[in-house]
DNA sequence: AGAATATAGCTTCCAGGGAAGATATATCCT
DNA sequence: AGGATATATCTTCCCTGGAAGCTATATTCT
């Protein structure tokens, strides 16, 4: 009996006229995601950074060389609203992780780039976030982990993709 | 392919070494979660309460009659810091929806309660929480939402029983 | 009883993100 | 060309929560 279940068996003592079985799933997968995000930034925070920090830098690593992108393109990837990624960006330009400049081919444009420094600490923050994320889901069978993804990946599906891919 | 599955291709690129695989369900884990939340706090919005403020009326309302808790035992609840509680309790006895009085037993505690007005919100909004926690379910086929909530059950108790339920 | 410690809640200050608007530049249309 | 609209980013203000410390009351121990 879980903390979760409890609840439940509150609420069906409360307000036996409503249907509380969806809590169970929807209740777990928040208080799962919520252990999870708390232990990923364990490891941000041994390489001084908090969880949006890395996720920009992340981004940039991802693009490849020369490492670099539009704010607004580092916005839309990590899901945040343009006003915060400008705070992100500013903070990480303070620790001399990225450098910002003038867009060379569009005068409204900013590029944000790794400095050398931050790819090198991105690259040692990746290497050990992955290795911890490896370490969490080790806690499930190798079934269940497979069996978890290929739900999760129909679900995000109806929010992600609801009027099925563009043709291309 | 979807949004986490681009990351990983462009991670399995540029950091051949790295075994990118857990942060398929990780990731997607983390973005389904985003998701659920965002559309629940639509049917929050509709009754004027944010998420927290929800939480904390439907912690009261399953205390049963006559609705009561201690500030600290809603932190607990809700997983927040009495801090926060604080300022969430603030702000619902500014609307009208709970009270706060000295205890009786411990002359340092309070006692928070829902007002009338505020066992009414509660429940409307209860009841259209869980209709629209359903229909969100719906998306999945039965058997995969039991699963899913197998898997999940199991996760959790990795992060939140780690040594086994007290013997009672 | 009286001192030391523990507990409950609150206050203060700070960090982070969202929303809306401001600014500068680009593009489109006549 | 020139005005209207669109776009990219930044700025400002606000909301929420965390961390640490404060005050009042309880409890424990001598």
């Amino acid at each position: 009996m879980d903390h979760v279940a409890r609840i439940q068996q509150e609420w069906a003592r409360e307000r036996p006229d409503v249907d509380v079985g969806p809590a169970g799933v929807i209740g777990r997968l928040h208080r799962v995601a919520g252990h999870l995000t708390e232990r990923l930034c364990l490891v941000y925070r041994r390489f001084g950074l908090a969880e949006g920090e890395f996720d920009v830098l992340a981004a940039l690593r991802r693009a490849g060389a020369p490492y670099e992108r539009a704010p607004g393109e580092l916005a839309a990837h990590t899901m945040v609203t343009t006003g915060a990624m400008t705070k992100r960006v500013d903070r990480l330009e303070q620790a001399g992780l990225v450098t910002r400049r003038p867009s060379e081919s569009d005068g409204r444009g900013r590029v944000v780039a790794l400095t050398t420094a931050g790819l090198e600490l991105i690259d040692a923050a990746f290497t050990e976030h992955m290795a911890n994320e490896r370490r969490l889901l080790d806690a499930l069978a190798p079934d269940d982990a497979d069996r978890l993804e290929t739900i999760l990946t129909t679900w995000l599906a109806v929010f992600e993709l609801p009027v099925g891919e563009p043709p291309a």
